[in-house]
DNA sequence: AATTCTCAATTAAACGTTTGTTTAATTCAA
DNA sequence: TTGAATTAAACAAACGTTTAATTGAGAATT
């Protein structure tokens, strides 16, 4: 892919990401990227071609972490599942803006062959996380969970916490104005611990459910 | 309020939710509603403030239910929670276009106006879980959690399965235009037994973290 | 009781922008 | 000299909003 291109693909990411896919002009993409207007229908054909193309150009390297996350064999069940909290806040926490239109698929997206993209790539990644899981259930280290639903947890959770930076920062007791790495920097450790600490306590084979609550 | 004013308010709440905020013109709400295009500024002054409308119309609901269920002697804590998850599932599922529009209010929106709002909202709301929660520490039977990133928690798990219909009937393993009372039907009992499992492992005091994982 | 008056409700049409895309001309390195 | 890269200009369509005219039911006046 030419620099040209990608650098294109950048800072449409960028725009998409604070102002929604419908929010962004292509004249916006074309003055942030410093080209003129036509270029983006010269590289790309169409804006909806171009998210496609973002689409391609940001999937293909999440799952091969995945991938080589669960054929390490000297990692614990409980090893990867940190691991995995780890890569997906800092994933997503670093590419903020690229999550949020992948991850509201429904609204922004029309074009029912992105969505499809994007479920595939989702499906796929899915996959990868089932089979730490399974494997951390069969040595009896995790009891028996709802997996998609698990998955939806985690990623619930950090999403909860990119899609209105506004609301994280009352949270986090910062200024709205706070730059991008200060703003990752209090939000990050404090999203892996509560999500370790969840799903812990959530996939422990000793805190089987008991009969009475308390 | 008067019939026809809420009578479009639905209506928009419908189409927002389905093609987001950008993605509904004025025009496609005046035909839903079967009133006239100039009817929209005539009512509300503008499409931004017939959001700002909507905001208002549908957050006054939920605050008075977290207050009852609160103030509710006779409830515990675990019961609390439980009767927590159920309205969320059922609220939102219920309200899947509109809660879509506050969920993810940094993109969609661009008034500072309506944005305030929607955290004074979601501040108010925390604040009445916050206190269902403390309760049950105090009570010595719920433990030390990050209360806020639980909430996001909650919150994010329903929302994963909101945001994007497509990816959430796979996991469902239906087919992708299921009625929408099928498609709740599916999908209701299913979270709600899911997040009452994490939260119950996640709250519970005997579930303290231990030292050796495994 | 019949008429006029009033004003909110409703309408079709037009407003000026902005949108995504295309055209046709130009640049420029190979 | 060739052809890809780049440009400014123009395109039609859709956007949110406003205008000015019309309707129609209830209040006031005769």
């Amino acid at each position: 892919m030419s620099d040209k291109r990608e650098h294109i693909l950048i800072e449409a990411e960028k725009l998409f990401g604070e102002r929604g896919f419908d929010g962004t002009s292509v004249r916006d993409i074309a003055q942030c990227a410093g080209v003129n207007l036509a270029m983006i229908s010269y590289y790309f054909g169409s804006k909806e071609k171009l998210l496609e193309s973002l689409v391609v150009f940001r999937a293909e390297y999440a799952y091969g972490i995945l991938e080589e996350l669960n054929k390490d064999q000297s990692l614990s069940p409980w090893d990867k599942i940190d691991r995995l909290i780890d890569f997906y806040v800092d994933r997503i926490l670093n590419n903020l803006r690229f999550h949020n239109i992948m991850y509201q698929e429904s609204t922004a997206v029309r074009s029912e062959e992105i969505k499809e993209k994007i479920i595939a790539i989702k499906m796929r990644n899915l996959d990868q996380i089932t089979k730490i899981i399974t494997d951390g259930q069969q040595k009896k280290l995790f009891r028996q969970v709802d997996i998609p639903m698990t998955v939806g947890t985690i990623m619930g959770t950090i999403s909860s916490y990119t899609q209105s930076r506004a609301y994280s920062c009352n949270i986090l007791a910062i200024r709205e104005d706070t730059d991008d790495e200060a703003y990752r920097a209090k939000l990050s450790p404090r999203l892996k611990a509560h999500l370790k600490q969840v799903l812990r306590a959530h996939l422990d084979i000793r805190n089987e459910d008991r009969e009475g609550k308390d």
